[in-house]
DNA sequence: AAAGAGATGGTCT
DNA sequence: GACCATCTCTTTT
């Protein structure tokens, strides 16, 4: 499942908010830098349940990150979602990131989640359940196919593995 | 334009 | 008690 190019779309109390993916990070169990690499804890839990589901989690105790679980139950695999393109809802995401110019509104894992209202109570999530506040549709638009691939950012260890993947600037 | 530092809290050792 | 899959503001070139 390639992520890239696909629709995140958030329906909360205010409308409907979504964004497009733009850049994303893979992480799997055997990878140092990974929240799974030592295996199952209460906060991992999601990354070892069921591909489709959501993994929320508190960075540096201020922001939230979004993952998609990627991998089988057991495999601890998921794509953090790096950056979104605003497409619905710009208006809202302006008054969640006020100050902020429209280049900087989702572009980053806090800022995407802030804009886009995520939180921790969205935390294990089954994004295929169309009854779901968030999901991922595919409208047709085909991954790049030329993405930019490089090095992750914000970790520590594992650094040689080019496992960030973004969409090319038309 | 680049570099530095503070904020802030759950999780794990 | 240390460590972060970050962001923003302030200070310095």
């Amino acid at each position: 499942m390639d992520l890239l190019g696909k629709l995140l779309v958030i329906s909360g109390d205010d409308g409907r908010v979504s964004g497009r993916i733009i850049e994303t990070e893979a992480y799997t169990a055997d990878d140092p830098a990974s929240h799974s690499f030592k295996g199952p804890t209460k906060r991992n839990e999601p990354m070892f349940g069921p591909a489709g589901h959501l993994y929320v989690y508190l960075s540096y105790g201020i922001h939230c990150c979004a993952n998609i679980v990627t991998g089988g139950i057991g495999d601890g695999q998921a794509v953090l979602i790096r950056a979104i393109e605003p497409v619905v809802g710009i208006d809202a995401m302006r008054e969640r990131r006020p100050g902020r110019p429209d280049r900087q509104l989702a572009d980053g894992p806090g800022k995407l989640s802030a804009a886009l209202g995520i939180d921790l109570s969205m935390n294990g999530l089954d994004l295929t359940d169309p009854a779901a506040s968030i999901r991922v549709f595919d409208d047709g638009t085909r991954p790049p196919s030329d993405p930019i691939v490089g090095p992750r950012v914000g970790i520590s260890t594992a650094l040689d593995r080019p496992w960030r993947f973004r969409t090319p600037e038309r």
